[in-house]
DNA sequence: TATTGTTATACTCTATAACTATA
DNA sequence: TATAGTTATAGAGTATAACAATA
């Protein structure tokens, strides 16, 4: 591409391609601006008005949606981070009383966390906000242009997976 | 809107603004995971391949667009970190020679911060490798999508800016 | 032997605050 | 006084690797 730029021997397809690169490029500088600014936004506010990160919040939203309970391995496949981060964070929310390790029958080396009730009330109030606040931060887009938004990351997600399989 | 759900009083318009809540933390989440993904890829790959952190490269990033070179401040302001952080980053990388501060004439206390030839050559290459990767990871998206996606994401920009003013 | 989980260590990024030199 | 930049410190998140207990 670079030699032709300068032989000054483009071809039309090669001008598009190059064209797209560019767009590409800036397309993706906006998508990771847009999405930086709104997780700014928000782990600042979590931090502000519930003194909690959003890794920590990430792990409780995990629990919340499985009220058995976790493993610490399934918790660290889940939220994609080595096992050490999750014993440091689930140390720290059992501390407060959020989250507690309870004995797993049958595996005495296993742990099922799960959240206490005053973990479950606390992260009850946490989420309406935090769902409160992503429905302000999107509430530039209309219902429909959110649905368009939405359709349009699903091809890019599933692609992506497919990506990720042809590459194994 | 929890106590119209409680007391089984919800109009169809909290019924329908409920919905749209739900489905807005569902775009958003989708809209945090295809970002992350794409950009802890990338984050792998110029760790690979070039050895560099994402904030240098985006440091140097700032630099290639503007061959005067930029003070310490200007670049603190356009990362959107905090003074010192700027400081490490570019000790790092005028101790590989990437980079150069000269003294300002007219101002004994700033610098002007540019690139080397040696870090205009090398961040080219790394400019080009990562064009390519975000090329590759969005091309599950036809061009028609990608700008339908871009359009998108501009209308949530500028709704996010004026937000910003007007909670001013 | 393999797996679960912990511990220890190190690295990067980040912010805050105190500081120096210059304007 | 205010500004440009540095230094020191602290805290969070992350990964790696060695380790103990159990399967």
């Amino acid at each position: 591409m670079k030699l032709a730029q300068n032989s000054q021997q483009m071809t039309d397809m090669e001008v598009r391609a190059h064209a797209d690169h560019h767009a590409s490029l800036r397309l993706w500088l906006r998508l990771l601006s847009c999405t930086t600014r709104i997780e700014d936004t928000i782990r600042q506010r979590l931090r502000e008005q519930f003194e909690i990160t959003l890794p920590r919040f990430d792990l409780m939203a995990q629990l919340e949606r499985e009220p058995e309970g976790l493993s610490m391995s399934e918790l660290s496949r889940r939220m994609m981070v080595t096992g050490g981060n999750v014993t440091n964070i689930v140390d720290q929310l059992e501390q407060e009383g959020l989250v507690v390790r309870q004995s797993q029958p049958g595996d005495r080396r296993a742990f099922r966390v799960s959240l206490t009730p005053s973990g479950r009330k606390t992260f009850t109030a946490m989420a309406q906000e935090h769902e409160d606040w992503v429905v302000e931060l999107l509430s530039p887009l209309s219902e429909r242009q959110q649905k368009q938004l939405h359709e349009l990351l699903s091809t890019l997600k599933v692609g992506q997976a497919l990506q990720q399989k042809e590459s194994l």
